[in-house]
RNA sequence: GCCGGCGUAGCUCAGUGGUAGAGCAGCGCACUCGUAAUGCGCAGGUCAUCGGUUCGAGUCCGAUCGCCGGCUCCA
């Protein structure tokens, strides 16, 4: 009703424009979602009277509600609530809205111990506060509700979880219940089928059946092995990017795994992040820790020499190792590690510089994910959020001066993007490039971020054209993210089908019986010579098991070996993806792999 | 770190207090085969670890380690 959400009873009063919504719209699945929960707690509170209810909001993919039961809650437990609420749904009630005095809701909540729905009320200043009934049962709620709960027609409640009241770790532990709920049947089939393709593609399933990483109790949580075959696609990873950052004038360098603590305490990292820094170890005078970040080390090499403006940008770079001591219920695969290789760089440049050098690395980016194709992502420019004097520096001169920089930016690019008030770092804003992972969790690939605040605490300064020292600005950057997170992703991003530039294994030669043996090793060996990464498949198996298995090893390319291809000097081209493309010379097979790598396809 | 679930062969999983199983993978033999699974055989396990209950524990209880789903955190 006038773009604003609405029940469907709400009186018309007025002349309104009226929009009907429907499950296909994300607002109708809001308000279905929402429904749903409510009907959760009706279950929920039939089932166990004592339980006191939280909030039940709905999500991108269903709906929760939060409970304290005072025990956690069963997996019979779920299944006679799910059931439950498919009682009450075929009872078809009415929903309706019903609005109460504020002291009035504070009484009988008081009266029936609702404790934080109380405090919820505390937060809601207005005379008058609404409820939504439905067959006896009552929920503080704004709305807007579906009209019957028998609209609801199919319900799975999916997992349990504990979760902190207010999202705040100190205080009470509830119980959250994800669900999900739909008109029909088939789309709950289907959303339960897609959890499933989730799963095959997650990079946890992939890397151990493609044998790219590895975890090994003995060895410690969160420390990654990298397997040959994912070691190999690093290697690819690191040298690609290395290689671009110098052609765009950055220059490489190694800082060491340790450092004092002294370091951190000048940068300020030792007052937010201790907790998450590996203890420090006393050796001789000094306190040395395991390094969580480059960045100081990065400045210390910027200190080596007395720079001139003429020097500047000075654009330092390393595939940086950093050691973190992550809290281990956060810990998944590879993309959350407590060791890991970031993609690192630091510029150092002159107020007047900012603008071109951060459009140069936004730039960059772009350049990458064309390379990478990668098309799915979205741009979140992080601010500060002024009420945060806690966190945040206090020269709101600065930041006003740094946040406008980066929307002038953006603008000048042409992109578009998502402005995240409260989601800067404390030294500064910061473009972050969100992607989303196999099991739909967001995370940070790329990331730029303005820094006023490092080259103060360091004293960084550079001779200005009139003589007097200056000091420069930082720009820190990650374009592929950490060497973990980038495979995670890659892996994910494919489903396990790298392109040929990026596969482990390129080409595998399969033989139709064991007199080609002779014939297929001098097809691998002239491959291999052509930094073809090539292999062998000699078992004494049928030809088509050997392409079943190639498949899946998700190898890009199969080359059938048999009489024909033995006397014509051919190979019989199979295709991951296109299936058997017929018989070419060896050579020309040879040329148009290493056509397609140097394509990046 | 917190709440819950889980841990059996390299992998996927069965095994409800009474002698540890299957499929795939591995190895051997036979078949020498033309584009997603040839057949037969063999081997493979301190049932995550430690402790307890019991005549007897993969199974029940406790602790520890690890994994999974969330919460919190993420320079």
């Amino acid at each position: 009703m006038d773009g604003e959400l609405r029940d469907l009873a709400t009186k018309l009063d007025r002349d309104a424009r009226v929009e009907p919504l429907t499950f296909e719209q994300p607002e109708g699945r809001e308000v279905y979602w929402h429904s749903s929960a409510h009907l959760l707690a009706q279950a929920v509170k039939q089932l166990f009277p004592e339980a006191k209810l939280a909030i039940g909001p709905p999500i991108d993919d269903g709906f929760y509600y939060d409970i304290d039961l005072g025990r956690p809650f069963a997996p019979e437990d779920l299944e006679k609530i799910e059931g439950r609420m498919r009682e009450l749904a075929a009872r078809d009630q009415p929903i309706e809205r019903v609005e109460v005095p504020r002291d009035e809701a504070i009484r009988t909540y008081k009266e029936m111990g609702e404790k934080y729905k109380l405090e919820l009320l505390e937060g809601i200043p207005d005379p008058r506060v609404s409820f939504y009934r439905q067959d006896g049962f009552m929920d503080m709620c704004r709305g807007p509700h579906l009209p019957r709960t028998g609209l609801i027609k199919t319900i799975k409640l999916l997992s349990t979880s504990g979760a902190y009241w207010r999202g705040d770790e100190h205080r009470e532990m509830l119980q959250r219940i994800y669900g999900i709920s739909f008109p029909r049947q088939e789309q709950l089939d289907e959303f339960l089928r897609q959890l499933e393709e989730a799963k095959r593609r997650d990079h946890r399933r992939l890397g151990k059946d493609l044998k790219l990483f590895a975890f090994a109790e003995e060895l410690g949580q969160g420390l990654p092995l990298w397997l040959p075959r994912g070691a190999t696609v690093r290697r690819l990873l690191e040298n690609y990017i290395v290689n671009l950052e110098l052609q765009h004038g950055y220059l490489h360098v190694y800082a060491p795994d340790l450092a004092s603590v002294q370091l951190y305490k000048i940068s300020g990292h030792w007052d937010y992040f201790r907790e998450a820094m590996y203890p420090p170890m006393k050796v001789d005078n000094d306190e040395l820790v395991l390094k969580p970040m480059n960045c100081p080390h990065h400045i210390m090499i910027y200190k080596q020499d007395q720079r001139s403006y003429r020097d500047l940008p000075v654009r330092i770079a390393e595939l940086g190792r950093m050691y973190r001591y992550e809290k281990s219920g956060t810990l998944t695969g590879l993309h959350r590690v407590r060791s890991m290789t970031l993609n690192d760089a630091h510029i150092f440049c002159r107020q007047d510089q900012v603008k071109e050098e951060f459009a140069a690395v936004v730039r960059l980016i772009q350049q990458v994910y064309q390379d990478f194709r990668i098309t799915d992502y979205r741009l979140d420019l992080s601010l500060h959020d002024p009420k945060d004097r806690q966190y945040y520096h206090q020269d709101e001169e600065l930041w006003m001066t740094a946040e406008g920089l980066l929307h002038e930016v953006l603008r000048e690019l042409g992109l578009t993007y998502n402005a995240v008030v409260g989601g800067a770092n404390f030294y500064g804003p910061k473009l972050d490039v969100q992607v989303r992972t196999a099991t739909g969790k967001e995370e940070t690939l790329s990331t730029v971020q303005l820094d006023f605040l490092l080259p103060k605490r360091f004293e960084l300064e550079f001779i200005g054209e009139d003589g007097k020292s200056h000091r420069p600005v930082m720009i820190h950057r990650a374009i592929i993210s950490t060497m973990e997170r980038m495979m995670a992703f890659l892996i994910e991003y494919y489903a396990g089908d790298f392109p040929v530039w990026l596969a482990p294994e390129q080409v595998r030669v399969l033989p139709i019986a064991d007199r080609h043996l002779d014939y297929a090793r001098n097809v691998r060996d002239r491959l291999t010579a052509a930094a073809v990464r090539v292999e062998l498949d000699t078992s004494n198996e049928r030809i088509s098991y050997k392409v079943r298995r190639a498949q899946v090893d998700h190898v890009p390319y199969m080359l059938v070996v048999g009489d024909k291809e033995a006397s014509s000097g051919q190979v019989a081209v199979r295709s991951r993806g296109a299936g058997d493309l017929g018989p070419i010379p060896l050579e020309t097979f040879a040329a148009r792999i290493m056509e397609e790598v140097a394509a990046k396809q």
